[in-house]
DNA sequence: ACCATTTAAATTGCGCACAATTAAATTGTG
DNA sequence: CACAATTTAATTGTGCGCAATTTAAATGGT
């Protein structure tokens, strides 16, 4: 008798790796970074400094705590990803002088610059995806509204 | 005349965070991974550690290599996380003697327990996504495919 | 005004991902 | 057979993610 004879089928069948939606967004996403990589390696950033500028080239000045808000990071692994940045020139790093507990993101000329250099990535990427806009949008929304249900 | 003047409302407007496939996917993918971080530590396992279970639970005694392609990951990220779960007790690594470059990963007797274990975990995080298995399914296979066309 | 509580960011430590390199074993070719 | 080319893991170094803790500043109740 196996150790196994407590799963039933159904259970066995559960655990079979293709089958699971945690592992097909895994790779999907890991997939999605490589496909970013050389484009961003151009630029001198990484991927999640990359989501970080799409956030300040929308709204500048933010404080970490709020861009930590829109990209689901905490300061643990922002505060030393904005210094990072900080170093290459793309970005400052000051304390509010009204709380001083805040400390505020802006975009330098060179951050600010890097956004049209940046204008042709979503094109790029979207011909690599090689599917339709309507269903990238679509998928797009999905996840949004399973990521909405995950983090409840 | 503002610097991001060469950028067209059309690509501002891809450039949004919120309309992106590739945040979608790596913010949802992070909410996945926190979902099971509280059963997984009661397992002594970590995420990924957990996919290269389901691979091994399905075809124990698979090379490095091999356990890479099924996984996506090469072995600079394999080598030491099978390491940790020789050092915890879970897999054996031994070397082939037919081919000794090859390194065959097996499944301890605690290994093949942690199975019935984690049974109950897809049934849980199913309940947390919320949304009808036939969505979970068609979101997986919607996903498989993107991979797929990405990492071409 | 005092002091506990709360909040914001930084720090520490661990485990991935991944590029680039290295080491060792095997295979292919003359 | 010799030896270059290939294959397989391991190693090295960088940058995340994240839990847990720490530091410092602001807030709130008395």
């Amino acid at each position: 008798m196996p150790l196994v004879a407590t799963l039933t089928k159904q259970d066995s069948a559960m655990l079979k790796l293709d089958k699971q939606l945690c592992f097909a967004l895994y790779s999907t996403s890991l997939a999605m970074t490589r496909l970013y990589k050389p484009l961003l390696d151009a630029m001198g950033i990484t991927y999640p400094q990359y989501l970080a500028l799409l956030v300040l080239w929308e709204h500048d000045g933010l404080t970490v705590s709020a861009l930590g808000e829109q990209l689901f990071l905490d300061s643990g692994t922002l505060t030393p990803l904005l210094k990072r940045m900080e170093t290459a020139g793309l970005i400052t790093r000051l304390r509010a002088a009204q709380d001083e507990r805040r400390v505020h993101i802006t975009l330098t000329a060179a951050g600010q610059q890097l956004k049209s250099q940046a204008a042709s990535i979503p094109a790029c990427i979207l011909g690599a995806a090689q599917c339709p806009i309507s269903e990238v949008m679509a998928l797009t929304q999905q996840l949004q509204a399973l990521r909405q249900r995950l983090a409840t």
